[in-house]
DNA sequence: CGATCAATTGACTTAGCTCAAAGCATGTGG
DNA sequence: CCACATGCTTTGAGCTAAGTCAATTGATCG
């Protein structure tokens, strides 16, 4: 809880807003692939203090695991809006601590603090401006710039890496990573393999990765020298 | 100016704060196949009162008119981030009536009445997890679902019809949908064929569509009976 | 150490892209 | 008002990237 307090936006939000907001969340530790319970009474926003997550849709026909909206990662802040055809899920990677907080009801709390209410807002823009940048990439790239664009948004997320070298570990699936990108696992994996004979990541077991060279990776990806507005945080 | 005032959200915000939003914001009128001029100096909200427009990255090499991001109509509220590379545009596919606020001074208003800035708040995350849902489908999704997927939201967004029968017109050109849903023109014109063919829907001209069961469209895209959620409003 | 499940690799199929040509709208000038 | 020119749209014929199916290898955990 005391993580959540130093991840509000720096400067803005009083203490009293904080002690308000903190009574209202509580504390959740998922084991590695266990589920935030779904409830379809209210949305609500969960803080990872610690650990990652995928966001995932209700498993379908073509998606057995359920497609992946997003990873997110230690110090992210989610929204989890109830669906009128069925919750997302919150399904955790690894092991995780959450703060679950009902969002009309944290809402309610930051609306008597406007800064902070702002800067969810701001925040939430942001999102939307990644993802919508995150939107039309996605129809237009092919299998490896999707494979390489993931990689340097992972570099950047859990090595804090933008360029140069980095190694890190993927705390996700390949099929976790095919779900989020539209692909299938077959075709992760090859590129993998293309992107390894390339002699820019090489692999060590199922999630040991080491990215040779991050900034011929965002090329490859098509990404241009945006070094703004790359990481998935919500 | 005043048909602004009536989008705000019912039942929120006073008069004051209406009157304060207006005396930031100006009205342009673009006529079809104008832009908004960029301004890379801060980012904006742009509400458009009547007309059609789109909101495009900058041209780049695979997409020479620049990649759709998404289609707006009269009555949306959209914010224009500057990019680090380079600003989107925000181009008029009819003549168009806008409302330009600079976003920090709009929020800065904003922020006196809490209600509005929630409301705000809670409109773009909405935005967020519409968009999401949106690049979900995306990645998973063939030609013709997506071309169904596009053909349903025009239908609510354009005709107000989410069920049943309706025509309407399609204010954009063959390329401006393919770019937006990540197709080229002579996919998208293929897949136009073959619902017709199907019996899906009739056009007349270069835009005018009618489709006869907007229902079977829906199920074709692979929505799940979701009726929320569906148009791309900011 | 072995059982089990994830990841890789291979062979084949197919959806959608590219290149190319022909048809139509729409608008303009005679 | 009609003819024509222009640019959008449609249609056609390959081609390629990615998906599918299937078998093998490899990693991880009891």
């Amino acid at each position: 809880m005391e993580a959540f307090r130093d991840a509000l936006p720096p400067g803005t939000g009083d203490a009293l807003t904080a002690d308000r907001l903190c009574a209202i969340g509580f504390c959740l530790h998922l084991a590695k692939g266990e589920e935030l319970a779904p409830d379809p009474r209210e949305d609500r926003l969960v803080y990872i203090a610690e650990g990652s997550a995928k966001l995932a849709a209700q498993p379908v026909a073509d998606a057995p695991s359920g497609q992946v909206l997003a990873f997110h990662f230690g110090g992210d802040m989610i929204s989890v809006l109830r669906q009128s055809d069925g919750d997302f899920r919150l399904v955790a990677l690894s092991d995780c601590d959450l703060v679950v907080f009902p969002a009309d009801r944290f809402l309610d709390i930051a609306q008597s603090d406007p800064a902070v209410l702002r800067s969810v807002l701001a925040r939430s823009l942001q999102a939307l401006h990644r993802s919508r940048t995150r939107m039309m990439q996605m129809g237009h790239k092919s299998a490896q710039q999707r494979i390489a664009d993931f990689l340097v948004s992972m570099a950047e997320r859990l090595a804090n890496c933008t360029s140069g070298a980095c190694a890190f570990a993927l705390p996700m699936s390949r099929r976790d990573i095919g779900d989020s990108l539209g692909l299938t696992i077959e075709t992760v994996s090859r590129q993998l393999t293309e992107l390894r004979e390339a002699g820019l990541v090489e692999t060590e077991g199922r999630s040991k990765v080491c990215l040779s060279d991050v900034d011929a990776l965002a090329r490859l990806a098509g990404r241009q020298h945006s070094q703004a507005g790359a990481t998935s945080k919500n």
